[in-house]
RNA sequence: CGGGGUGUAGCUUAGCCUGGUAGAGCGCCUGGUUUGGGACCAGGAGGUCGCAGGUUCGAAUCCUGUCGCCCCGACCA
């Protein structure tokens, strides 16, 4: 048990003017953090009590699926990067050591990098020390800081520079056995989120920098969340925004014969998607075709959609590129034969169509049908455009972002959009790594394949902030059960009575030994004070003595989330705490 | 990195437009009265007004630069 007067609890009752959304306010009025610098938090002892229950619960539950904790250093040199598969992409976002080749009193100091994920380290490891099938499958995983030079670090816990992340690797046989294990880390994950008492939900996910073939986002509903769930309740159809599809197109969808002679004319001035839709010209933007140009890895190529479709830009990831980016006018110009505005796909009109490594275009551009597109001349554009007869396409795709109110790909019903955190994130990654790093190992064959890999991350901060986010009310934090600091608050309105602290030890006792954490309010505060406390801190139940109360032989008993305040005698209080502990702890682990 | 905002006591802030003794609330310290939902009275400590230049007799206030922080966008656990 622990004395509020010998502890270190700065509450307060203003919230600082940097936090924006409820749980960053909470958080630091509750007195979990204090801010060092932007992105940059210390865990205050609530805080830190909290982080601990969360890892701990955490490290349980990836157990339970097959992990086994080791800790990697948090200072990589390097080398290890520029071997991988994502240095180029992945040394935007990480803090580097600037000493390569400064000296102190060496000719060379080696680059380090402060990790923002440890594939780089942990396959190596694995290369060297596994070698056989005999000792696959095996999953690691560590639960500790992780780093990443945010460009815009916010909300608190929520986008740090430096964070607390569980991250785990699995290394299989085959691709069955690696599906296994990540089926076996998500349902640990979704243990995980039922235990610690928050609503999180796997998404289907984009796979981004990190490569591999399928991926679950875990998010949490929220208001303030950034990133954009797309779901349908009936079907359970759920992915995040990047990944996201529609049934916009129908699956029997005939090319139209083509219609009228393809035909130039003159648009001067006109640039825009809406410009074109005004009149004279009068074109509906779904009867237009957009085409936009990309630089991958150096080389354009161009991407097709519906004038009235927004490129979803993630998506261009499945094409394979390492780095890509929107081309410049002055990149564009040389290749298409005009300006942004005016440019177009049709065979013949482009000016150096070999040039293009590539031209992607969305399934939808199939509803166009007789559509309008830039000539590739400046000022001009093209009626009569069927896709099938005057489209040079590389490859069709999935590149548009989804809206609300699309029918389903599974039920066909309207998909819906909500706001969420992401607290969690596992991919299948396959070889991609373990092929880079000459992870391989032998089967019974004699034959040697690369190991099939997945990894795994939680966010420990961010899902600490996402509780709150959760759960709070007006007055403050409401903790489920086992993510709170403390279970027990022994609020002691007479502290001064040597009776009422001799009775709040006891009482404390018997929350102990039910297997709760107690704190105990021993602070020469008026009531008022105390109780405002408790509410901002959250602690789940609550137990009151004063002098009143005393001289009546009664305890109120109150749980955090009701107004309900229960007298109890003295005579049944230790029954009735055990009972209320029990209970809370059989409906917070059910 | 682009756009917008902001920096005054530990916290929340007024003052800045229109230059002239830096103010309040919370918190803190002392004493007293209080004591079941953020008490009251009296007294007190605490501020190079982010930093550096400049304009001016005089700068928190005007100008320039710079740094920090916050918000919107791209990125992510």
């Amino acid at each position: 048990m622990k004395f509020w007067s010998q502890y270190f609890i700065p509450t307060l009752k203003e919230s600082p003017a940097d936090a924006e959304i409820a749980s960053h306010k909470l958080l630091v009025r509750a007195g979990l953090v204090r801010k060092l610098s932007g992105g940059l938090y210390t865990y205050l002892p609530l805080g830190l009590r909290v982080m601990q229950k969360l890892s701990q619960i955490c490290r349980e539950e990836i157990e339970r699926g097959g992990g086994i904790e080791l800790s990697m250093p948090h200072m990589h040199p390097a080398e290890n990067w520029e071997q991988g598969p994502r240095w180029a992409a992945a040394r935007e976002i990480m803090f580097r050591t600037d000493t390569a080749g400064a000296g102190r009193g060496r000719s060379k100091e080696p680059e380090f990098v402060l990790g923002p994920t440890h594939e780089e380290v942990i396959t190596p490891l694995v290369k060297t020390e596994i070698t056989s099938y005999r000792d696959l499958p095996k999953n690691f995983f560590q639960i500790g800081t992780k780093f990443r030079n945010e460009i815009r670090p916010r909300y608190g816990l929520m986008r740090a520079r430096e964070f607390v992340m569980m991250d785990a690797y699995s290394f299989d046989v085959d691709d069955d056995h690696a599906i296994k294990s990540y089926l076996a880390m998500k349902a640990a994950y979704e243990a995980f989120f039922k235990r610690i008492g928050i609503h999180a939900i796997a998404v289907e996910a984009d796979t981004g920098v990190m490569g591999g073939s399928f991926s679950h986002e875990f998010m949490v509903p929220a208001e303030i969340g950034d990133d954009d769930v797309i779901y349908n309740e009936a079907s359970g159809y759920a992915a995040n925004r990047e990944k996201a599809t529609s049934a916009i197109v129908p699956g029997d969808l005939r090319d139209a014969t083509p219609e009228g002679v393809l035909e130039e004319f003159a648009t001067p001035g006109v640039v825009t998607i809406a410009a074109l839709e005004a009149a004279p010209y009068s074109v509906a933007a779904d009867k237009q075709f957009k085409t936009l140009i990309y630089m991958g890895d150096g080389q354009p190529f161009a991407v097709i959609l519906r004038g009235c479709d927004e490129l979803e830009e993630a998506k261009l990831g499945s094409l394979g590129f390492t780095l890509f980016r929107p081309a410049t006018p002055d990149e564009i110009e040389p290749v298409m034969g005009a300006k942004p505005g005016s440019l177009g796909a049709v065979k013949g009109t482009i000016k150096d169509a070999a040039a293009l490594v590539g031209v992607f275009a969305d399934h939808a551009i199939r509803l166009v049908g007789n559509g309008t597109t830039g000539a590739n001349k400046d000022g001009f554009h093209l009626r009569h455009v069927n896709v099938v007869r005057d489209l040079a396409i590389t490859k069709f795709g999935d590149f548009r972002r989804v809206r609300a109110g699309e029918p389903d790909v599974k039920s066909g019903q309207p998909l819906q959009v909500k706001r969420g955190i992401e607290v969690g994130h596992i991919f299948k990654l396959g070889t991609k790594y373990s092929e880079k790093y000459g992870a391989v190992f032998t089967d019974d064959q004699k034959q040697s394949h690369p190991m099939v890999m997945g990894c795994y991350g939680i966010g420990v901060g961010r899902t600490l902030q996402a509780v709150i986010e959760q759960c709070h009310d007006a007055d403050g934090i409401v903790w489920p059960w086992n993510s709170a600091p403390f279970h027990v608050l022994v609020c002691v309105l007479d502290p001064q009575l040597p009776e009422a602290m001799d009775l709040a030890k006891k009482l404390a006792g018997a929350a102990e030994r039910a297997g709760a954490d107690v704190l105990i309010d021993d602070r020469a505060e008026r009531p008022g004070v105390k109780f405002k406390d408790a509410d901002l801190v959250g602690v789940p139940l609550r137990l009151t003595i004063g002098g009143k109360g005393l001289k009546e032989g009664i305890v109120e008993l109150k749980w955090r989330t009701s107004k309900d305040v229960a007298k109890v005698p003295l005579a049944e209080i230790e029954a009735r705490i055990t009972a209320a502990v029990a209970e809370a702890q059989s409906k917070a682990n059910a």
